[in-house]
DNA sequence: GCTTGACCTTGCCATAATGGGAAGGTGTTC
DNA sequence: GAACACCTTCCCATTATGGCAAGGTCAAGC
């Protein structure tokens, strides 16, 4: 298989691909006489398993560790866990402020006519900076 | 008012000021003989306005549009409403998202036992993309 | 055999917003 | 006049991804 079927297969692109071996995330792969990359099923898998990681937003180095906590027979699911859940705090907090930033936005629209005279609280607020709810 | 001073008072870092410069947001700054960039009040006024609009997220770009709307004497509230509604279905967009992610890694984390057995439900749905929930 | 088109290679550049650091000039104070 | 804090510009790094260019490879059709 070359990179584009892998990459077809596995939902990640090429370009990707070799970014992630030239980063270290993956192995390099075995190459043909002419230099082209070789993947097989497992290839395939690791990267499926990166893209699955991808979509639940861990970064390219925490992939790297779940990476080999997955191949680490023997290895404790506790880690793993550790893992998760030190992701799920990051994605709350991030979401924590985002809910913040919409909620103010809201009020300050909400109180904004949003016509074509020129009085504006959304305008007042940014460069007042008062800060009321 | 030397740009350290202009950083302090409006929080935005004189690395962060001199960048913004550049990339056009800000008119360039008036010199001192020497070549210090001078600021006065309005400017450290305009400063705080992009600060406080970072603080809700909004992108440079867009705090460009802002600033040309907030300097508009004339202008209607109508497209400043608009941006910040705007800013909101993008924030909720993203919350949505991060929301989906630590949804499924809480389900995923609540299944793991967490202790040293090499059993992992995060590691299988990795691997195997089953998308149960 | 030769051309064509699809694919591969590497390498550089770009994104968005911010920080770090180097090398050198300025300004104030003791 | 030396010390120290500040300023200047320029380059590099971050994160994850894409685009483009110049060139090599391979398979199909004529």
């Amino acid at each position: 298989m070359n990179i584009g079927d892998a990459a077809a297969a596995s939902g990640v692109s090429a370009k990707m691909i070799r970014h992630y071996e030239k980063i270290g995330l993956l192995a390099p792969a075995s190459r043909s006489d002419s230099g082209y990359r070789r993947y097989g099923q497992a290839d395939v898998d690791t990267l499926r398993f990166v893209r699955r990681a991808r979509d639940l937003g861990f970064s390219l180095e925490v992939i790297g560790e779940l990476l080999d906590l997955w191949r680490d027979r023997g290895r404790g699911s506790a880690e793993v866990k550790a893992l998760a859940l030190d992701h799920v705090a990051t994605l709350e907090a991030k979401i924590a402020e985002m809910q913040a930033m919409a909620r103010t936005l809201r009020h300050l629209a909400e109180a904004c006519h949003g016509d074509d005279r020129p009085d504006c609280p959304i305008l007042d607020d940014l460069a007042g900076g008062h800060h009321c709810c």
